[in-house]
RNA sequence: GAUUCCGUAGCUCAGCUGGUAGAGCAACGGCCUUUUAAGCCGUGGGCCCUGGGUUCGAAUCCCAGCGGGAUCACCA
């Protein structure tokens, strides 16, 4: 491993400390009396609080000041300042702790533990003037200093890549997406909350299913081993649960993860999140209405008010929310009434709109084409629209008075759909010819084409009540509600492709070369990581470039000639 | 998958009309007892993403690869 100069300081820093007698990893129940937060809070209005209290924290900044310090601490609520003095951390003969431990051995990253009484500065800067402090962990590798001044933030960590590799540096560094991860977890207990107050079930389903239905996507394959089979990460639940309302459940929901293996971007991951919720004897009316009320209840409880604000725009979750059907909004947008048209109609229209279609497509396709290039991104404030063709939409209750079109609404805000909810089809035999033509559609070629489940069907035919169903996406309303661009940061893992490992040969391997230890770290240092590249190596050039190192570092051991050198490539 | 931009010190970035690297912060050694992205003096730190090519000479130009971002396509 080769070491940055400034993890070989960490690292000696560290032994210093044992050699001191100090654990830099102690374990034990480190008491703490009070939060940052909660300091700046309350000591403005209270100046006798806090006159003896403990914290705990990452150090984030230090200055010294010969024999006072200012530093400051961050923990789960915030940062804070310390105040140390020399003779207060060291109040008699011995200032080893703080000319030691505390100026030279301590680090920006460490973990510390103080005690001692809030004060506010000169400066006017609440402060903890530390009497005491202790190690709790010591940081081997240096944090990236971000510095903040008058709210203006200088050297952010902003690199992406890093961010997301890294997302517990990206966590310390930059707070505010510590606050993106609070405000989701606030938005699905908010719904479950909604949820079970409304007596529905929260329920699992299988994530390994031998079938994957209940979407068009494509799915991640893996392979159970005492089974000898074939097996799926779920694309979706809705079938499992759709089996729960067959089997009496009035209302069932589930917070589940997803897989899809398709392509990812700034609102795709393969792993995701939906809720799919699906309640007995409703219809998708009705669920529109339940849709209102659970968002807006979101975007109270996360935000305190129904306005939330997401890029350029404020969008208000208040209820209600706007309808349109399909036709209805696609006529608003582009002035042409499509109800009605025949497919050729549709293709004439789809061009004259610039919209791209191909012969494959249908007339539910070209349509939901029409709707996706014209009307969607233009749809900024919550809104429902209704009615989609019925092609597209094969496990939902045809309209009951409207031909070719399906009981079905979507929920776009931002220009984007975060939810997607049908009366549900619960007419065995209309869901087996679907179903069918789905077969169809992925004999013509269509990957993304359902395939036929025949126990599902074989539960509808038991008799399943009308059902009304609902899936959200919870990583895009995560988004809205966070304000943020990108899934990947509402979701604190996101995919990402693998770093490449670099080859490294261990130290035995160098060691049976016959490499004395004492070269092994230099010979890392000039980048000969691997046999291989110390056999390729120019043997007069590393011996030059190693006694280079040894009269540089002022190394402890014998020059080296080539032949030496020679001797350790190429095992004998 | 396509197009395009990017990859230089621990972090943020400059250098890119080719001459083997710079700044600020961080680190190290000093000075400084309430400072404010503290300040001052000094020091060290780089497979300039990887591999090829052009060239006397490449961080810089060309090609390929790896990784990332953005846009588009599929989709939630």
């Amino acid at each position: 491993m080769n070491l940055s100069e400034q993890e070989i300081i960490r690292r000696n820093s560290l032994q210093e400390l044992i050699k001191l007698g100090i654990d830099p990893y102690p374990a034990g129940i480190f008491e703490v009396s009070a939060s940052a937060a909660e300091i700046h809070e309350k000591f403005p209005k209270d100046n006798t609080l806090y006159q003896d209290v403990a914290i705990a924290g990452r150090i984030m900044n230090r200055r010294i000041m010969g024999a006072a310090s200012f530093a400051e601490i961050q923990d789960d609520s915030g940062k804070i300042q310390l105040y140390l003095k020399r003779d207060d951390i060291c109040p008699g003969e011995d200032k080893t702790m703080y000319n030691t431990v505390f100026k030279k051995l301590l680090d920006i990253g460490d973990i510390i533990w103080v005690k001692g009484y809030v004060f506010i500065t000169k400066m006017g800067e609440i402060t903890v003037h530390v009497k005491q402090f202790s190690l709790l962990s010591k940081a081997l590798r240096p944090l990236p200093v971000v510095k903040e001044k008058d709210g203006e933030v200088y050297d952010a960590f902003t690199d992406p890549e890093q961010r997301y590799r890294q997302r517990y540096l990206d966590m310390i560094v930059n707070p505010q997406v510590k606050e993106i991860f609070v405000k989701r977890t606030k938005m699905i207990d908010s719904m479950r909350e909604f949820l079970n107050a409304k007596g529905y079930l929260e329920v699992e389903t299988p994530i390994l299913q031998p079938l994957y239905g209940g979407a068009a996507a494509k799915p991640f394959k893996t392979h159970h081993n005492t089974l000898d089979m074939t097996l799926y990460l779920r694309i979706a639940n809705e079938l499992y649960l759709k089996r729960l309302i067959v089997g009496g459940y009035d209302g069932v929901y589930e917070f589940s993860k997803d897989f899809r293996n398709e392509g990812m971007s700034r609102f795709h991951n393969p792993e995701f999140t939906q809720m799919e919720l699906y309640v007995a004897y409703k219809d998708y009316e009705w669920m529109m209405e339940l849709v209102e009320e659970m968002t807006e209840k979101i975007a109270l409880d996360v935000h305190g008010t129904t306005k939330v604000e997401v890029g350029d725009h404020v969008i208000d979750f208040k209820r209600p929310w706007k309808r349109y059907t399909m036709f209805e909004i696609i006529e608003h947008f582009t002035g042409i009434d499509i109800s009605g048209m025949t497919e050729n109609e549709l293709r004439l229209t789809a061009k004259k709109l610039d919209v791209e279609v191909d012969e494959t497509m249908g007339k539910g396709k070209i349509i939901d084409e029409i709707f996706g290039e014209t009307c969607e991104a233009r749809l900024i404030q919550p809104v429902f629209i209704t009615d989609y063709p019925v092609e597209m939409s094969p496990l939902a209750r045809k309209h009951r008075s409207l031909d070719g079109l399906a009981e079905r609404f979507e929920a776009i805000c931002n220009g984007k759909e975060i939810c997607n909810a049908f009366t549900e089809l619960n007419d065995p035999l209309d869901q087996r010819k679907r179903f069918e033509a789905q077969l169809e559609l992925g004999r013509r070629g269509d990957q993304e084409s359902m395939i036929l489940d025949e126990d599902f069907l074989r539960a509808l035919e038991f008799g399943m009540p009308p059902a009304a169903g609902l899936g959200i996406g919870i990583d895009r309303l995560a988004m809205v509600m966070t304000n943020s661009q990108s899934i990947q940061d509402v979701l604190f893992f996101p995919q990402m492709r693998p770093q490449q490992k670099e080859a490294v040969s261990t130290d035995e391997d160098f060691k049976e070369r016959g490499i004395p230890s004492a070269w092994l770290q230099w010979i890392r240092t000039l980048g000969y990581n691997t046999l291989e590249a110390l056999d390729k190596s120019n043997p007069n050039k590393l011996a030059n470039d190693l006694n280079g190192l040894r009269k540089k570092n002022k190394l402890d051991v014998p020059a080296l000639n080539s032949e030496v050198v020679k001797s350790w490539q190429f095992p004998q």
